[in-house]
RNA sequence: GGCCCUAUCGUCUAGAGGCCUAGGACGCCGGCCUCUCACGCCGGUAACACGGGUUCAAAUCCCGUUGGGGCUACCA
């Protein structure tokens, strides 16, 4: 049989990196066997759904690489594909309910409810809805509806025990006397979550139900519908819930959890990914840790998801989003790069050819510097950025020029560069200009990289002098936001300075 | 409160009774490389929650304790 998975999330709020990870391992699931990943929305809560957020949750999917076969957007045979559109199917299946006596109509109102609850949590006792409108009389029930009354359907609960074997969590049993007579239709007609959920899994021939571990004290509840309404069961899977770095269910409070902000902070789509599959899920050992989509797809295995909760760890995150940005040429990571540069207000908003491939050089130079596309925009900065006033001020600066040595070498160095007559200073003429310096003045290696450091850059670390040279000149050309300093005017600065 | 689930280095994990003196990855620390920072490479630190069983043998099986998560809604 073909495997059918499914994503059901309620649009009431951003996408939450454990949801995509439920939706990551449904759609591993799909790609690795051939099967259809179906995309629906549960938003049966009309109080906290919203139609933005179901807007952002196919923009982050996308953004993912998560698509779907069937579902939103998509179509399929068994929609449609949002609970709120699918009320009629609910209520014909709570009639076979109804007609097969499984089910009642409840006439309990909210404050007796509640009053109830309170009680029972106060003495101790199992909180559970006590059955009070389970043996009404048909008669009855019928005149209190006709005189407008609203009631809720509820779900006579047998005796005995219910258990089922979950793919991960292993065989599962509750006695039925913990499971109270539990809703299925709100009085207003909509239906209650566990009802719906089983309804559209039937329908829509969902092979495999893999979700979040939250539900699986619901799946009791579920598999008991399954047997009620004398249909299939599907293989269950529940994945452990992802913890923060204190120990409680990750949350706001914790850092960035949502998709959009992890895209926002520079994060590639395949990084979020890598990392998200391997909480809970261990790759072949051969594997390594560090894999495209393609690889983790091939070595996918339900069967080697753990049960135990993971905490999210953005240093390993930042580890594995790193070497997938290693993975990038130039050209690619200068593109993902740029709209990051252009919101910060270093870049144009408008990029022509020049800065583009200027881009793809700073970013080869400073690539093993960045965890997140984020962090370019300060690396870019510390290079494009020359303040010999403040610079100076730093200790390891001052040692370095208070060298006599130094001193001589940035005078050279300022001197062999004006007397070059090349308009551009590129790497052969600073190349020239270092070993006349060399030659006649038989200063070479620390005493004369690290003055010349200082005098490029003001600065006493940064990338390989014999790198930054070429891009810095050109920066100086490129009509930037915040101008450049050219390679002659920066010497020149810090060995004005050197007279002080 | 009741019920369900869970517990290996700081973190993600391997481990399905002898292969475990517990393996890998991230982090951290150290070394090498090097003008510097970083990268890279090499090395190191560090764990079976606790207490009882079962067994010739337990990280692995059973029971209990403790910690964590979930459900117990006219939320999903």
């Amino acid at each position: 049989m073909k495997t059918r998975v499914r994503f059901a999330p309620s649009p009431t709020g951003r996408l939450h990196v454990g949801n995509v990870r439920t939706a990551l391992f449904n759609w591993l699931l799909a790609r690795k066997t051939g099967g259809t990943f179906i995309l629906r929305i549960e938003d049966t809560d009309a109080d906290r759904s919203e139609a933005e957020y179901e807007k952002e949750l196919i923009e982050d999917l996308k953004w993912l690489g998560l698509d779907w076969d069937e579902g939103l957007e998509k179509g399929g045979e068994f929609g449609p594909y949002r609970q709120t559109d699918r009320f009629d199917l609910y209520r014909k299946e709570a009639g076979r309910l109804l007609e097969n006596g499984d089910a009642y109509y409840c006439f309990c109102s909210q404050e007796r409810l509640d009053a109830e609850r309170k009680e029972q949590q106060e003495k101790g006792l199992p909180v559970m809805y006590a059955g009070h409108c389970r043996d009404l009389s048909q008669d009855e029930t019928k005149t209190r509806i006709e005189k407008g009354e609203k009631p809720t359907l509820r779900l006579k609960i047998r005796e005995g025990a219910i258990s089922f074997t979950d793919l991960v969590f292993g065989s599962v049993t509750v006695d039925l006397t913990e499971i109270g007579d539990f809703v299925l239709l709100r009085s207003d007609g909509t239906s209650q979550y566990n009802f719906a959920c089983v309804v559209d899994d039937a329908l829509m021939e969902v092979t495999h139900v893999i979700r979040g571990e939250g539900h699986l004290t619901n799946t009791f509840r579920q598999v008991l519908l399954y047997e009620y309404l004398g249909l299939p069961l599907p293989r269950f899977a529940h994945l452990s819930t992802i913890l923060g770095p204190d120990g409680s269910k990750l949350s706001k409070r914790h850092g960035a959890t949502s998709v959009g902000e992890f895209r926002e902070r520079g994060y590639l789509p395949d990084a979020l990914i890598n990392y998200l599959s391997l909480l809970g899920w261990t790759p072949p050992e051969s594997a390594g840790e560090v894999l495209s989509v393609k690889e983790i797809i091939d070595s996918f295995d339900l069967g080697r998801v753990n049960r135990s909760p993971a905490t999210f760890d953005i240093a390993k995150l930042n580890f594995i989003n790193r070497s997938h940005l290693k993975k990038l040429t130039p050209e690619v990571l200068a593109d993902k790069v740029i709209p990051f540069l252009a919101a910060e207000g270093i870049m144009p908003a408008v990029i022509d050819g020049r800065v583009r491939e200027w881009v793809s050089q700073v970013v080869e130079i400073l690539g093993k510097y960045a965890d997140t596309l984020g962090d370019f925009p300060g690396l870019v900065q510390d290079l494009l950025q020359f303040e010999p006033e403040e610079s100076l001020a730093d200790p390891e600066v001052q040692q370095i020029i208070n060298e006599p040595e130094s001193r001589v070498v940035i005078r050279a160095f300022e001197k062999n560069l004006l007397e070059d007559p090349s308009p551009v200073v590129d790497f052969e003429v600073y190349k020239g200009a270092v070993v006349k310096i060399m030659k006649e003045q038989g200063i070479k290696g620390k005493s004369l990289f690290r003055p010349l450091r200082v005098a490029l850059t003001a600065k006493a670390s940064g990338p390989e002098l014999e790198k930054i040279i070429d891009v810095v000149e050109q920066a100086a050309e490129l009509e930037l936001p915040a101008p450049a300093i050219s390679v002659r005017a920066r010497v020149s600065a810090v060995a004005a300075r050197l007279e002080r």
